[in-house]
RNA sequence: GCUAGCGUGGCUCAAUGGCAGAGCACAUCACUCGUAAUGAUGGGGUUGUGGGUUCGAUUCCCACCGCUAGCUCCA
């Protein structure tokens, strides 16, 4: 490996990770220089930095940080040579005892009996690790490591184990790198869409209703907006939409085995003696729905969409502004097919997905989560599932990856990823299988052969969840949102007084015409006018003054700072008219 | 839920064991102005809630509520 460094460039995924692995160790040497009591975890990278886990008989405070680092920066100048070495178990398991590392020796422990149980040596300080690492510490650059954060991790992610403490950092070849990096960060905090939300008036949470969003008339117009695109995407992929209530007596939640495997995340209440929940999921209401009439063959696949308004108990702690709530708007579908049908479905389904994010330019990644330890069903029937889902994605020329034990606990799903412009990335689509609830239901359809037969069925979302999904396009536009989506899409802002009756003219004929528009009739100067409405990122400013008025135009200028000089409104109209229809149904 | 930090006008943030302050926003008045902030004046706070320590608490202590970060990445 050492030999080869020089080869590798930071571009290299291999090299990056190597690089920050070593960091880690670094890292932990120079906790264990000021911290001897410190135990030792894992120190591993990430997919932007690294971390380590350290338990520790106090908490680390943000000041430590800057001692560990200039520690670390020491260790980097002493160009400390990295050496490998292996230890049969037993002696490798006394090693660690005599170094007091409880946490290693566990390690050891679990490890396969013929694993290669290898280690490495740097200065003073040795670490347990498979390794590959950097040949010398002198191969960081110790001015551009920045440890990022301390917080709290539970040993092997266990809540019933010790509470570690994790402090996370980044490094870069050079301080310049480090210096951007961190700037993006910054530019990601102020796309943040909890704070756009409030800056441009879109949702507010309060302590009233801990992970329950209100939604302010802004946001509204924007929820609408794209619920209204929604509903046209789906009529067009032959969707029909339904309403299910939004609370449903127990005997309905123990059938569908929600009452039994999802009941820590359900608001549930008693009503004249009776048991009731608030719907976690639409499916239930769904399968109601689908079993109050007979089916034929002939109407399947039976597509079946409902906008539906769901509750679940999440942690405190999880909540993250519309990211993570308690309650939220599914854009959830149930579809009903015959076996044969299925990997048409799946395909279909897909197709509608790409349709859809396109619209948004979101790209996205897609993750097979599989067989739980919490299902329902058996293990044949999952993996048959499961290998449909597989099939039908594979033949689409689509990549996934595996998530073992993540699914339902009524079937494998295809769960589709969202990135925003920054990278990171928001689950927000999801395909899955379900033949259980069909059984469940005692679902039926007549078939050609005038038999009755089991449908088997989908449950899909493509936004996920509105809120969520409103979510990450605030951050991905940086509320920026396109004409089409912008609550507010045009502002008239009259130069003085005497305009302000000709912009309220305008203003009704834009409305008249279906556009959202709004005046700033207030007496500001326009270059005021001007700042605030970029502020709010409308799309649009009409600025109207006398000049506009004798020649019967509008001056417009684009959010981007853009002037597009002065038109006829019928000539604006039509640019603003294109630019929304571009966006809507292909 | 757990660990740590935080909670001061609508927002962003000062300050202090001894009268709580600024900018923005808001209101009023003047200005009627052509492409990113006109000026003046004014109103607005039981410092998250409840208890305790103290002559005195917004500040110190305790509990609760809420928020923020992490708890997925596994030598």
């Amino acid at each position: 490996m050492a030999e080869e460094n020089n080869q590798y460039t930071f571009e290299s995924e291999t090299y990056r990770k190597t690089y920050w692995h070593t960091c880690s160790h670094v890292l932990a040497q120079a906790m264990k220089r000021l911290h001897p009591e410190v135990k030792l975890a894992i120190g591993p990278s990430i997919d932007n930095g690294f971390y380590y886990d350290f338990d520790t008989p106090e908490p680390f405070t943000e000041g430590q940080l800057a001692e560990l680092e200039a520690e670390m920066r020491k260790i980097c100048k002493e160009k400390l040579k990295l050496e490998r070495f292996e230890l049969p178990r037993a002696e490798a398991i006394k090693f660690m005892e005599e170094k007091g590392e409880p946490f290693k020796v566990e390690l050891i422990h679990d490890l396969p009996e013929d694993a290669v149980i290898s280690f490495y040596r740097q200065g003073e300080f040795t670490d347990l690790c498979a390794g590959p690492h950097l040949d010398s510490t002198g191969r960081i650059k110790g001015n551009a490591i920045k440890l990022t954060a301390c917080n709290a991790a539970y040993w092997r992610g266990d809540s019933n184990r010790e509470t570690l403490q994790r402090i996370y950092g980044v490094a870069f070849p050079k301080k310049d790198e480090l210096d951007e990096y961190l700037a993006k960060l910054e530019e990601a905090r102020k796309r943040d869409h909890r704070r756009l939300g409030r800056e441009l008036g879109l949702f507010m949470l309060r302590d009233e209703g801990p992970g329950f969003p209100f939604f302010l008339p802004k946001g509204m117009t924007l929820k609408n907006t794209l619920l209204d695109y929604w509903r046209r995407v789906h009529k067009k992929y032959g969707y029909v939409e339904i309403s299910t209530p939004i609370m449903l007596n127990r005997q309905l939640w123990e059938r569908s085995g929600h009452w039994d495997h999802y009941k820590n995340n359900m608001y549930t209440t008693v009503i004249d003696d009776v048991d009731f929940a608030v719907k976690p999921m639409n499916c239930p209401g769904g399968m109601l729905v689908y079993a109050s009439e007979p089916h034929s063959y002939k109407e399947l696949p039976l597509r079946v969409g409902e906008i539906g308004l769901v509750h679940r108990h999440e942690l405190s702690g999880a909540l993250h502004g519309l990211f993570r709530v308690r309650c939220f708007n599914q854009d959830d579908a149930h579809v009903f097919m015959t076996r044969d049908q299925m990997q048409d479905v799946i395909q279909e389904t897909v197709r509608l997905f790409d349709e859809v994010y396109s619209v948004f330019g979101l790209s996205y990644t897609i993750e097979l989560s599989t067989m739980p330890e919490d299902h329902i069903g058996t293990v044949e029937e999952w993996e048959r599932n499961q290998d449909i889902l597989k099939a039908a994605i594979t033949a689409m020329g689509k990549d996934f990856v595996v998530n073992e034990g993540d699914g339902a606990f009524y079937g494998p799903k295809l769960d589709f990823h969202l990135a925003d412009s920054l990278g990171r990335t928001w689950q927000c689509g999801t395909i899955q299988l379900d033949s259980q609830l069909p059984e469940r239901f005692e679902l039926e359809y007549t078939g050609e052969d005038g038999q009755k037969h089991r449908p088997v069925m989908i449950h899909r979302v493509v936004l996920g969840s509105i809120e969520r999904f409103i979510g990450v396009i605030t951050e991905h536009f940086a509320g920026a949102f396109p004409a089409w989506l912008a609550p507010v899409q045009v502002k008239l802002l009259p130069v003085t007084d005497r305009a302000a009756e000709y912009a309220e003219a305008v203003s009704a004929r834009l409305d008249a015409m279906g556009f959202r528009v709004e005046v700033d009739g207030r007496n500001e100067k326009i270059g005021k006018k001007i700042r605030e409405a970029t502020l709010e990122k409308i799309p649009y400013m009409l600025v109207v003054g006398d000049r506009d008025m004798e020649n019967g135009t509008v001056s417009v200028r684009h959010r981007s700072g853009e002037d597009l000089g002065a038109m006829s409104l019928e000539e604006f109209a039509a640019l603003l008219g294109n630019e929304v229809k571009e966006m809507t149904i292909k």
